[in-house]
DNA sequence: ATTATTGTACTAAGGACTTAATACAGTAAT
DNA sequence: ATTACTGTATTAAGTCCTTAGTACAATAAT
């Protein structure tokens, strides 16, 4: 899967949203170890500095936790994951909602434009 | 009404996408004239050149346009305007749909959640 | 025991963005 | 005619992000 990286958005960032990502559907399972920090920056064609300032980000969210010598791991606490998932959830949705306000659009004009959309 | 700018994306893009929803959504009206650099700069609470950066990246979408020692005009091709509004919309919405299926979700299941978060 | 791999740390360089401080020519206002 | 305002241009400095290259201690693999 690509990793699909642009400009406009701090790169570190970027892939720290990416293994969120990964992490909350599940293509990481509980305690599982990442790949390497040298691997991860090949796969996402970043310098490992930028891997590792990421994966020193996502540290701090306790997503995942390093093992000094062996790797780093993904967190065994099944809820953090839930929580984490429902709050990307709802800043996506708020993040949306408020975007389309700023455009000039009521809840119920919203709402009409996603069904139309969701039903293409 | 604030700006409300942060520092993840470059201020300048944040400025120009101010603007054009200002002007979408027909708080500017055609043919308007624009507040000078100076004093959107100090309402924004950016430095002119970076203002000045951003009026002038919005000048190549066509929107405004530059009379060299009079100001800055809102076009007035109205058909342009309301070009722009659609595409502004469809962004935010294929965006959208595009993240919430980053985090595992299906047409329907977002349909779902929009009418939930509509309704509150 | 030796080798490879791990996360981590450090310095240096380049690029993009922003601020700051001026400056200029042309137009509007007086 | 004079003054104020317009967009525009320029140079310099500072910050943040990224890449590059190197290094180290601790563990895993052999």
């Amino acid at each position: 899967m690509p990793w699909n990286l642009n400009s406009d958005i701090p790169v570190f960032i970027q892939i720290v949203e990416h293994i969120k990502n990964e992490i909350v559907t599940g293509k990481y399972k509980l305690g599982e170890r990442l790949p390497s920090v040298r691997d991860l920056a090949f796969e996402a064609g970043v310098n490992p500095n930028t891997m590792q300032r990421a994966l020193s980000e996502l540290e701090n969210t306790g997503l995942v936790h390093s093992e000094r010598t062996s790797g780093r791991f993904i967190t065994e606490d099944e809820d953090m994951i839930k929580e984490m998932k429902t709050s990307l959830v709802n800043r996506q949705i708020e993040e949306f909602f408020k975007n389309m306000e700023k455009l000039g659009f009521t809840n119920e004009e919203i709402l009409k434009l996603v069904k139309q959309y969701a039903d293409k």
